[in-house]
DNA sequence: GAATAAACGAGACGGTACGTCGCGTCTTTAC
DNA sequence: GTAAAGACGCGACGTACCGTCTCGTTTATTC
């Protein structure tokens, strides 16, 4: 492995811990880009990354840990909540930029990832719960913006408004592999946005009565 | 063993064999319902099964192989397509028994797992892929009898409203852990009915212009 | 590394697990006798005899149970017990035996390869002193012909002359790391005779007193 | 390494330095006595010392290094090379005074320690080796004093009796784990005194021949 | 009903990865 | 500027699970 001697110069520029980790996520994004997700194993990772599996395992005390802060991390530069004035436009970029986190080869990979960690640890699942509740939450505002503006109906549950737009998304991502491209995105955002309109995520909406 | 259950007299059809199939299958059941899907081993199911590990890979090559086993054999059991007449009632029904199916603790956990298997085999994505698409095929008939009936606009993809209604199932099951409750179930149902109703399915609707 | 593959016709002689045990305790002497006793590591060991380190783990518990095998193996083809009829010629050829075996290649690096095991898991320990215990019974038998034939005193402790006899051999191997050579041996054999033709040894031979 | 001795009374050689010297060596005493062997390792060892594991390694390089010191300060304390006029009490009572040393908590498992560090440090090697050949070093003078009283014959190598006499307490220490209580004391110093009355040890003793 | 082929039981093995421990070095921070 | 704090490289540990292999034993089918 042979340590961290490049030091090109005497360049020495502090804050070995804060270049360890950079390194090491991404190295994680760099093999989840290049092969699968099962791939992405700690000692892979930590040749990668020019840095010994020890170090990976204090800094974050697991694969799950780790993985959760590339998501993380990438969510951090991926959030920008569309305002546009239109319902349904906001919808459909949203669903479109959604499209573009799926889609572009990390992103994917790193909610796959992050979702068959989660199979095994609670600490995993957390992160990606919370995640998902955080992204929801602040997409919410849409929803929230559009019943200001008339265009929905008041006491929407803005969330479930939501969740019906990103659901297909990682359906296609999780479990069917369908390709997710612009149409399939646009629909998701139109059906969303429809079933909206018609009241469906009023609070006390009719349901068909069951048997 | 199981017990000899040879069957009726003269019948004989494959003895010992379908005997190791049927224990293996229900015992991955039993382990699933009783613990987490990680713990899904093939040594721990051959313990259960009181099979010997060779034996299952034997008969299904690989873990992956088996789990998808388990769901074809849970799915032949319970593909009720409703066909009540009225478009919103078979959606909802439709809704229900899938809710049944995942919420029954069997049913979400062989999801996940061979969600998680199909991360790693391409023999498990193709089972989970195939099922899917062929459950949704199924579902399909639905929209189809709602356009005879004129409920429907013509020219709409019915898997895509089938997806629709399915798609915030598998977010809650793989991503979100939110409980998947009747409401729940009811409201992704109504959520597809309104958005195909708006005619978001058809082959040419017109999407909202991206910049 | 790549499996046994050796097989040159079609020879297939049975009990690879014999081969397999053979092959790592044979392993386990070349490294002891080519490097330092710090250098047999599971890790060396299992590639120097061309088996997985899993299958030494699952063979011996530990490294410790593995040396004491290898000490064993070693014991079981020198335990030559002299009886030539004399008392101090008998002492002298087991010393001369005792020093072969410490000084041949192997021998002393597995002593103290025990030795520091025992430190460390109370396992090893048992071995090292069971195996001692034994070795000390077995020439004890020496003291008590000669106690027979008169040229000892009656009720003498026969294991305590042979301590007296081996005691100085392991100082040297594991502490001193003095020569051990035919003088040194011939000497300690002599002491111990002397010992024990003085009375030492009797049962209730009168001590100094002190203070 | 070589202790710091500072001695007389207002000497004030090195003030935090000789604390933390201080506080390190009495810290792995305690842990010794309270412990096994292989439970000291420097984290434990500087956090029970209260000190930085980095101070530990810039004063002694390295583990070895300093079970060296804590032989080298216990043996300080305790070398008293008994001259009563007797060879027989003198050796007595030698042998009780290593008798103590070993047996005493700390002492025995310090000896271990060094005697395991030994197995890989070359340091550590010749720290144990020169003590011990001083402390026989020391203890010769018994020897001579007798030769010179004329209880012993001339020619006759000091260092060997002192050598027999401790053998057996490292092999009950090192090797039998058997019990060294003060019988057994008296035993190795009569054999050692037997043996040395008896000639065994003077410089052209005759040795049985072997074959 | 005996012979033969297929499936199974038992269990060791190679292999990959895991997560941990301890040593000794090196950087960063704080005094 | 020096020493404490602590991250790191490194090597080894012992474990879990995967999927393979061999050999001997049942079981089912075939003659």
């Amino acid at each position: 492995m042979g340590g961290t001697t490049k030091a090109s110069a005497g360049v020495r520029l502090g804050g070995r811990s804060a270049r360890v980790r950079e390194a090491v996520l991404r190295a994680a994004l760099e093999l989840l880009e290049e092969s699968e997700v099962s791939d992405l194993t700690v000692e892979r990772l930590a040749g990668r990354a020019g840095v010994n599996k020890t170090t990976i395992y204090r800094r974050w005390r697991d694969l799950d840990g780790l993985i959760g802060d590339v998501l993380l991390q990438l969510g951090i530069q991926r959030v920008p909540i569309p305002d546009t004035g239109d319902f349904d436009r906001d919808l459909a970029e949203l669903a479109e930029s959604l499209r573009e986190a799926i889609t572009g080869q990390a992103g994917g990979k790193v909610m796959t990832a992050l979702a068959v960690a989660a199979t095994r640890s609670e600490r995993a699942a957390e992160v990606l719960r919370g995640f998902l509740r955080e992204r929801f939450k602040k997409a919410e505002i849409i929803v929230t913006r559009a019943v200001e503006r008339g265009e929905l109906p008041k006491n929407i549950d803005g969330i479930a408004v939501i969740e019906t737009l990103g659901a297909p998304f990682y359906l296609r991502l999780l479990v069917t592999a369908d390709p997710i491209d612009v149409t399939f995105s646009q629909r998701a955002a139109a059906a969303a946005a429809a079933a909206a309109r018609a009241g469906v995520f009023r609070d006390g909406a009719p349901l068909v009565a069951l048997s």
